[in-house]
DNA sequence: TCAGGTTTGGCAATCGATTGCCAACGCGCT
DNA sequence: AGCGCGTTGGCAATCGATTGCCAAACCTGA
């Protein structure tokens, strides 16, 4: 039978200060602080705990300490399944970390729809999460109710919100960037095409800026970038593309940067099958490093970011936040991308 | 400054009570046992709630109902992060039906550390979960405790263990790839590799005996069968490719079976390099349905799980034992594959 | 042996919400 | 007017663990 009865949780404190011969506040300081119950009287009550087999019930706890150990991770509007896998790595090393802590971690959704949003209000109301992490731009909020107003530690991952006061955990996405259109130039491109992702995106800007300004940096004149409009996704790589493809083939861009691996991804896909070849007609490199990058067909060249770090350094300065550290609002950890450069660039110089 | 102030949470009930001039049992009911109130009554009490901010704290009803609504999830081991995203969007899919019906999400991942099983058990015994969704084979386990002494109901996805007493949600592993090979077959392929993944695997089982027993079937003589080792990565595919070129060209298997999407992408990547082209040299097949398979050169052909319908219906039977319908212990839910036929593949006939 | 100090362990209040029980109240009917 | 019933809302116990306070027990050294 699927059991489902109504018994509580399992032996109490009580029942192991009974078997024990002490009292309940014996037995919890004898299982929680060290040095304050003397030896003979512990093992007495360790044994008794585990002959019940009792274990904390950490709701009573929290609710008697007003704290409690879990961690809310917002992730972001949509979780843009393709290639990347920067989104579960981060959970995973997140989750990782905290429970090396101690702390348990709590998703608080997977889309951003209204009802989701007063999920994320109201469990941050709701006295169960310590602290929050944001993997998303878009600040919950639920009338006039936002994160903020639940008095809970919060901090980005992934996004710049510094200036906004949340502490961030970021990339270095525009020095990384920066760093592939210098190796690009060092290789002899001069036409560059960079297809971004959704305009409003904090990478984005971070990205294309990067692009932009390396370039100008570099003296190439304004003609030698095309921007092209992606969506982050493999579609919107497909679709720009296309757009590619329309110029004349001597007038084409013999690079293209794009916004994040996915649309690289897409962006080869349609080039190929249009009978161009990566990366003797165009070099292409993309952003993230999805772990296929190295496995593709040619092998692709992108900027790969340290998700693991990334989720360890979010996760580590909550919990120190959480744990009364006094961490200035404006923090910002930059944590660096390494360039990986493989089949899909080529030096046209030779 | 970064606040973690030792107020307790918010406002609480008694404080709403004083506020609309009632009991804090009045208040309590008039959120929560609708009609057991007087209207008037009721919304006195609800604009009182509204003016200072409350919002239940949970934790406090936890204790006293003895229950929470708190789903655990156990991810696999290794993520398996590679191109498939079955982990994700089983995730997400679980994350979403959870939350629409009002349950949290905490989650867990094995390893082979022995203080992550620690984790899941104390988690688990610790009276803040309602029920657990398990991605993973190993049961965790800390000395004599494993998850079913906690007496919590358990749901297994992915992988079958209806046997072991644990209700499952899982693909048709065996009749997917059975029907695989069909097709194969149909296009003229009559000498085969399967590229297996980790041998005690529950899903290397159903699929290499689907292969097996397939080919058997119809007729296809045992010497048209190698079984090559994976490990359902990147990696494996490799060297499994690798063994594949050590045969003299002519006697190579035409059609390749594999475990998963990462280990046809590498047997793809691996053979691609040696000079050999997909699909005119070899057909290959992947598993899981990742979706970058579609944007792969040659696109990927392979056999789609549905992620989302199982997540769904993980989560959709653990919600059912929670609330208290008996459910049998050996339920196992089979969700079909879809066999999507691309460009890696292809007749070889004409 | 005794004063003074240090450990040790118990008592009981507390965290916030829920709920069984009961009293008060209002209503309709005779 | 009086009875009975249904509705409403308050009292207080309860869930399990923690912790401030205090008293008992123990130790030390003179």
């Amino acid at each position: 039978m699927a059991r489902n009865d109504d018994r509580a949780f399992g032996p109490s404190i009580s029942d192991v200060a009974r078997e024990a011969g002490v009292a309940t506040s014996t037995v919890s300081r004898a299982l929680t602080k060290p040095g304050r119950i003397a030896e003979p009287t512990r093992l007495k009550v360790e044994a008794a705990a585990r002959k019940l087999g009792y274990t904390v019930n950490q709701t009573a706890r929290s609710l008697r300490v007003g704290q409690t150990r879990t961690v809310m991770i917002v992730l972001p509007e949509t979780l843009y399944i393709g290639a990347s896998q920067t989104v579960l790595e981060g959970l995973e090393s997140v989750a990782r970390t905290l429970t090396e802590r101690g702390y348990h971690l709590l998703i608080a959704n997977v889309s951003r729809e209204a009802w989701t949003d007063e999920h994320i209000i109201t469990t941050a109301f709701g006295g169960t999460i310590c602290g929050v992490i944001l993997m998303a731009t878009l600040p919950p909020k639920v009338a006039e109710l936002t994160l903020a107003d639940a008095g809970l530690p919060v901090v980005s991952l992934h996004f710049d919100q510094s200036a906004a006061g949340i502490p961030s955990v970021v990339s270095n996405d525009f020095t990384a960037i920066a760093e592939a259109v210098l190796a690009l130039i060092d290789m002899g491109h001069s036409k560059f095409v960079y297809v971004g992702g959704r305009a409003d995106n904090y990478h984005e800007h971070q990205r294309v800026s990067g692009v932009r300004e390396t370039l100008a940096a570099q003296g190439v004149p304004a003609e030698g970038l095309e921007v092209l409009r992606g969506d982050f996704n493999f579609g919107g790589g497909v679709r720009a593309a296309e757009d590619y493809l329309k110029a004349a083939p001597e007038r084409r861009a013999t690079a293209v940067v794009c916004a994040n691996d996915d649309t690289a991804i897409g962006f080869i896909k349609r080039v190929t099958d249009a009978g161009l070849s990566v990366p003797e007609d165009v070099s292409v490199i993309g952003f993230d490093g999805a772990p296929v990058g190295a496995f593709l067909v040619p092998s692709l060249s992108t900027i790969q970011q340290s998700t693991t770090e990334l989720g360890q350094q979010a996760a580590d300065l909550l919990i120190r936040i959480v744990e009364g550290e006094t961490v200035p609002l404006n923090t910002r950890i930059e944590v660096s991308c390494q360039l990986v450069l493989r089949q899909s660039v080529r030096d046209i110089q030779a």
